[in-house]
DNA sequence: TAGGCCATCTGGTCCT
DNA sequence: AGGACCAGATGGCCTA
């Protein structure tokens, strides 16, 4: 915890000398020891920064210590309250009072980080082993919201690509992994250079994502549990090499995805690994290989994944999927699946709450 | 080891 | 005067 020293601002400070201890003596001397040094040695560049603070907090003391340039504009006489004098009992109020505002900071920051923590709880990707970092939550919620008013503001539920990348906008690498995770996506998908895939989804990648382009709205949805000839590619590449080689080797991938007539970004290694002959669409509530109960949105654990991801390890290729793909941070399917999510939106949770959409939100008025 | 993230201290500003 | 808020500085911890 760095220290620093509590020297008030000498602004509407004047010394008292007669006043002070020996100790606010020697302090006063070693400040003063300080000026001096800086007035002689101005010109040396081997000045620490803190050094430079002690100057510029002095120059306050007053012109005396320098010489005034002709040239310098004048600054206006001071005005407002009469300098007090530090006394003794003075400073120590001054350090009480330091004290206490420093505890208040501290408090302060803390209901802020727990508001956060409280953020991340509502977010995907919520994991008590990995906490996102302030700013990627910040992120992630503001795209979220963007997201979910979207869907509101359009009636259409994203295919789970389109929907994942609208969480990533900005996000960093790791977080977007994270995200992809929870959607239960390849995250090269969420690249946006990305070309190793097939072309029906190409759109996404080419324009900026925009839940209201007539592409989005037109598109059918597209189960991708549909395309059995991705499970034979993405088999193969998981026989062969993990995602972080994969992302080390994209024309292997390119390689692969050649060998099949039909692709598509959604498909994803760890989806082979569920019950593939299962004809679902991610937004439906089921868990990947039905064994799992799933607690619907309006549940009130369903914001709430406590639990690490143990569920995750007969999946099989998760952890070696990079950073941030681990089972020990990927949060339950059958808690944090947004896709449960999307469909309890959509279909019913939302409507009698879509009163908070009203005018003065940043969110599209669903209602009108 | 550099860089990211974080907690804390600090002084300044604004407001009550 | 004092509290809330803010931003800069700093050092610790962790990870790639």
């Amino acid at each position: 915890m760095p220290i620093k020293s509590s020297a008030e601002s000498s602004d509407d400070i004047d010394l008292d000398l007669d006043d002070l201890t020996d100790d606010e003596n020697e302090e006063l001397s070693e400040t003063e020891e300080t000026c001096n040094d800086i007035i002689n040695t101005s010109d040396s560049d081997t000045k620490s920064e803190q050094d430079d603070t002690s100057s510029n907090k002095s120059k306050k003391s007053g012109g005396r210590l320098t010489k005034k340039d002709p040239n310098e504009p004048k600054t206006p006489k001071k005005r407002g309250p009469k300098k007090k004098k530090l006394t003794k009992a003075r400073l120590v109020k001054l350090r009480i009072r330091r004290m206490k505002a420093n505890t208040r900071e501290r408090n302060r920051m803390h209901g802020l980080n727990d508001a956060l923590d409280e953020l991340r709880k509502h977010v995907p990707c919520y994991s008590k082993t990995q906490k996102l970092s302030k700013i990627e939550t910040l992120r992630l919620a503001r795209n979220y919201i963007f997201a979910l008013g979207d869907i509101l503001k359009t009636g259409v539920k994203p295919d789970s690509v389109t929907f994942a990348k609208a969480l990533s906008k900005g996000l960093s690498q790791n977080t977007m992994n994270l995200v992809a995770g929870s959607l239960q996506l390849n995250p090269r998908t969420l690249l946006p250079e990305s070309t190793s895939f097939n072309k029906p989804y190409q759109f996404l990648y080419d324009e900026p994502l925009d839940f209201n382009s007539a592409n989005v709205r037109s598109m059918p949805y597209q189960d991708p549990y549909s395309y059995p000839q991705n499970y034979g590619s993405y088999n193969q590449i998981n026989s062969n090499a993990n995602m972080h080689q994969m992302s080390q080797f994209p024309q292997q991938i390119s390689t692969i995805s050649s060998t099949n007539s039909l692709h598509s970004p959604i498909a994803t290694p760890h989806m082979t690994s569920y019950g593939s002959q299962r004809n679902r669409s991610p937004l439906h509530g089921n868990t990947p290989d039905s064994t799992l109960p799933v607690d619907p949105m309006s549940s009130p654990s369903f914001f709430h994944c406590e639990s690490n991801m143990e569920s995750y390890t007969s999946a099989g290729t998760m952890a070696s999927m990079g950073p941030g793909y681990g089972s020990h941070v990927m949060p339950p399917y059958q808690e944090c699946n947004p896709y449960i999510l999307l469909d309890e939106l959509t279909e019913n949770s939302l409507e009698p709450d879509l009163g908070v959409f009203n005018t003065g939100s940043n969110i599209p008025d669903v209602t009108g």
